[in-house]
DNA sequence: CGACAATTTCGACGGACGTCGTACAATGAG
DNA sequence: CTCATTGTACGACGTCCGTCGAAATTGTCG
C-alpha cells in the first residue's frame, strides 16, 4: 500500500476559502507566474518536470506549493509523478477577468 | 514660486513600459490593496491623509510611491497635498479584466 | 532484490520588503 | 513672521521569502 504519511495531504483550498491577496501574492513572483502560464498553454496537465523555469526542482515545489495553497493550481499525484493544472474555473468564479488580464500581458 | 527640487519627479510610467509583474506586486500588499480599493471606491483623486490604512504615513508615501512606479496609481500635486487616481484607463488597455477582478472579490 | 527516476522535505543562507521614527521642506492661515 | 498642516526623505530594524544542496521517500523497471 502506498504510505504517503510523510507527505503533505495535497491541500486545496475550496473556492469560498480562496482570497485574493493570496492569489496576487501567489502570482506576484516571476518564475510563479511563467510557471502558470506554461500551465495555461498547455491546457491540460503538466507534470513537474516538464516545467522550464530557471530554478532548481527544489525550488519548483516550492513555488507549486505556494500556488496549490492560493488555489491557483491543482496536483494530483500518480505514481512518482505529480500533475499540475490551473484552476481556472474557480478562478474565473471568484474573479472574472483576473486570470485572463495578467495572461493577456505581453511578456 | 515652487521650489520642488527635493521632491522625487512624480515618475509615472508611460503605457508601454508598465508590466504585468510590477502591477501584480504592487497589488500584491494587504495595505496596498486596500489603498487601491478606496480609490476605486472614491471613483475621483483623493489625499494621502484622506486613506484609512493602518499604518504610519510615512509607510503610506511607500506604499503611494510602489504603486505608482508600478503604473497604478497618478499622483498630481497641487500645494502641499498630493491627489491620487486609479490609472483605470491604462490598466484595462494593457489587462483588460484585471483590476475588475481584484475589486470583485468579497472582503 | 537493486538500480534508477521523479519529487518532496529539511536546514541554511542572503537579500528583499514592510514598518517605524525623526528630521525636513513647502504651503497656507492667523 | 510664526506656526500648524501635509507630505517626503532617510536610516534602521526585524521578518518574510526565494534559492540552493543534500538526504529521504516512493514507484518503476530489469
Amino acid at each position: 500500500m502506498a504510505d504517503t504519511a510523510h507527505l503533505t495531504p495535497l491541500v486545496h483550498p475550496p473556492r469560498d476559502e480562496m482570497t485574493v491577496e493570496a492569489v496576487l501574492r501567489a502570482l506576484a513572483d516571476p518564475v510563479r507566474l511563467e510557471i502558470v502560464r506554461q500551465l495555461a498553454a498547455a491546457d491540460t496537465e503538466v507534470a513537474c518536470g516538464v516545467l522550464e523555469v530557471p530554478v532548481t526542482k527544489s525550488t519548483v515545489t516550492h513555488h507549486l506549493g505556494i500556488l496549490r495553497q492560493a488555489g491557483v493550481v491543482a496536483g494530483r499525484q500518480e505514481g512518482t509523478t505529480r500533475y499540475n493544472s490551473l484552476r481556472r474555473n474557480d478562478l474565473d468564479a471568484l474573479f472574472p477577468g483576473l486570470l485572463d488580464g495578467v495572461l493577456a500581458a505581453r511578456h
